[in-house]
This record gives structure tokens, sequence and C-alpha cells, in this order.
DNA sequence: CGGACGATTCTCT
DNA sequence: GAGAATCGTCCGG
């Protein structure tokens, strides 16, 4: 089942931060690869507000490397490797304000025997239920840093819209003072992909 | 050039 | 739930 996935437009990630954090929900995701291609629904994310966000690599408006990306235009690709992991984010807000917004969680849509073949060994639940894994399910790899998600191989397009989103604290950053607390991470409710 | 450090995952117990 | 794996990036010397 090939599905024709338009990019939504540049002109949708032109809105403010936690609002495209929640507007992401239920949108999809899709990479080409020589492989073929692999697509998921977004089901959970995580936002990250640069400069005065303790727990943003991008905190202290802090630029390298690694963060340049989340400088320039949102709908940007934002990949960084985390132990040996490849995760992905959305560059949003305007252009020199870093933020960023993380893909945490995907529901598997198309492609199901190449991401089988990825996760080799792991039940079905666990494909895509973490930032990490869902990079290796979907394909997603370094080589799509600074990319847009408006045209392939790296792809958003709309999908559908959420019955319930729920919002809470964020994941994995326990030793950044204040901002451990604040509910910068939504999911759709009870969807079983999502990672916690 | 060496060392510390994760926005994680997996494998046990 | 704890601990190891494992590696690019960043910073100090």
């Amino acid at each position: 089942m090939k599905m024709d996935y338009t990019p939504l437009p540049l002109s949708f990630y032109e809105q403010p931060t936690l609002q495209l954090a929640q507007a992401l929900l239920g949108c999809v995701l899709i990479k080409e690869t020589a492989e073929g291609i692999a697509a998921g629904s977004i089901v959970e994310t995580e936002a990250y507000l640069g400069p005065e966000d303790r727990a943003a690599h991008s905190f202290g408006n802090r630029r390298t490397k690694r963060t340049e990306v989340m400088f320039h235009e949102p709908g940007r690709v934002y990949t960084y490797v985390m132990h040996t992991h490849c995760l992905v984010n959305v560059v949003s807000s305007s252009p020199g304000t870093p933020h960023a917004i993380l893909i945490r969680a995907v529901e598997p849509l198309e492609g199901l025997d190449l991401m089988s073949e990825r996760r080799k060994g792991h039940p079905m639940k666990n494909w895509t239920n973490g930032p990490g894994k869902l990079t290796k399910a979907l394909g997603i790899t370094m080589e799509d840093y600074g990319r847009f998600y408006t045209e392939p191989p790296l792809v958003i397009a709309e999908g559908f819209s959420p019955e319930e989103i729920v919002a809470g604290k964020r994941i994995g950053i326990d030793n950044t003072g204040e901002a451990r607390d604040y509910p910068w991470r939504y999911w759709i409710k009870d969807n079983p992909f999502v990672s916690k």
C-alpha cells in the first residue's frame, strides 16, 4: 500500500513552538531510502525552548556545530547522536531563536516489513516507541541533518487529528534545575506506541 | 589530545 | 530498577 504523502508547507512550522509540538501529533513522518519507504504517525513530542530552557542544547544561545541548525529556519531537520543512537527533532521558531521539538515516538504506518527487518528481534510494540528506536526503524541518520521536512527523502505530511492530547514533564533531563518540571512533553492519550 | 558527558537502549535481576 | 554499552561533541590544557 503506497500512499500519497503531500508535505506540509513551510508555513506550517511558523507557529509558536509549544503549539507546533501539539500540532505535530497525528502527522506522518516519512523516510525514503534505497530500501524503500517507511512511515509512522507521530504520537509523542517534546519541546525545547532554546536560550531560556536549561534542558535545551541551545540553552544560553549555545551555538556549536551540533546546535547550529536550530538557529536557522523552522521546518529544518535537527538530528544528533546520543550514546549510540540518532535522535530527530523539528526546528521551530524564527531564525535566531533556537527552538526544537524532539519526536519521541511514532506509530508504524507503512513499510512494516522494512521496520521489522531494521528492528529484528523486537516485538512490534517496541519498534518505534522511543526517540532512538524510531530513527532506527525509519532509517533516519545524521545524513538528514539540516534538511527541510518539506522535501524528500525526509518528509512530514498531514495525518489525522488526535482525539485527546495529554501534556506532562519531559523525560531524561533530571539534572537541569527548574526546567525539569516544565510540562512540555505531549502525547496522544492511550496510544500504545508512546514511550512511557 | 585526553577526559567527561549525555533529550538512550538493552539486558539482566 | 540498576548497570553497561559505546561514541560524537565539546572544552580544558
